[in-house]
DNA sequence: CGGGATATCATGGGAGCTTATGGGCGTCAA
DNA sequence: TTGACGCCCATAAGCTCCCATGATATCCCG
């Protein structure tokens, strides 16, 4: 399988080092990769991050654009400027900058969840918290339908 | 990688010097560029930095542009006329000009951001402002098309 | 089936290189 | 002469490479 999936916690030790999960690791260097790709997530506190490819992805979306535009330059700034590439070292650890604990408000543990095309980083317990709302949303979604369904059935 | 990618922060010296970011410097080198050349951005106060390519861009916007009209002209006066070129010192250390900082408002410190194939130069408070505003355009920009989307299914 | 050997993995720390930053000194031009 | 600028060196912090350890999972063979 070359997705990302499923979850783990890792520790940050004393230089700032955490251990990207074996089996995430194994899926970027399957497609020929050795570093990781990093994007502050638009409207949660986590980061987005795969291989290059995931770069690659979004310069593609921008290239659609009229380059003269705001829109393609909005974009440029988000993919280019609120991303950065994270270097692996030998031992499988990236190093967590400032530039991600300020978004993602980790501290000394990091939460790696498995999105499919990409994994997210998180701070446990926000991630923790974000689960119940996701699953809340998800509920009434349900709930909804069912109402819907009813209302039809009954006219 | 040969593409400027993600931003630091760097602090101006006694003498007005400031490192450019490393993995910027060997993005130039691996151009094969020798020399930096700095505009002022047309709406925003930042600096775009480059090499010659940033030039052949700007002359790319100017020709979509009737020559005959006053906004070629100024465009023109603005691309030719009122950009400057950065040399690198041997430590890799650029000068900040009053030209650069009358523009961007830059005084003890610079953020430099990646921006795919050109990098910009920032005072760090204006690029956080700027880039709350950048990153509130993208999430309405996303709802607007969720929307859209919803509209369409229900035709 | 069981238990020891082996492999894998997360984690910790030492050593050396790279980078950002500060400052001295000579040169050239206004 | 003075101030801006280029060249050189020094230093401290951060980062990468390398090795060690313990815990867990996997395999293999009796």
């Amino acid at each position: 399988m070359d997705r990302f999936l499923s979850s783990a916690v890792n520790r940050i030790d004393a230089k700032g080092r955490v251990s990207v999960p074996a089996h995430f690791r194994s899926v970027v260097q399957r497609r020929g990769f050795t570093d990781l790709y990093a994007l502050r997530a638009l409207d949660i506190p986590a980061m987005d991050v795969g291989g290059p490819d995931l770069l690659d992805r979004y310069e593609e979306r921008i290239a659609v654009e009229d380059p003269f535009l705001q829109t393609a330059d909005d974009m440029s700034f988000f993919v280019h400027g609120d991303g950065s590439f994270l270097k692996l070292d030998q031992d499988g650890r990236i190093t967590v900058s400032d530039f991600i604990r300020e978004h993602t408000g980790i501290a000394s543990e990091v939460a790696f969840v498995g999105r499919g095309l990409f994994f997210q980083m998180w701070e446990p317990e926000r991630l923790r918290a974000h689960g119940e709302q996701v699953r809340a949303r998800l509920r009434k979604l349900r709930q909804q339908a069912a109402q819907d369904r009813l209302a039809a059935g009954a006219e």
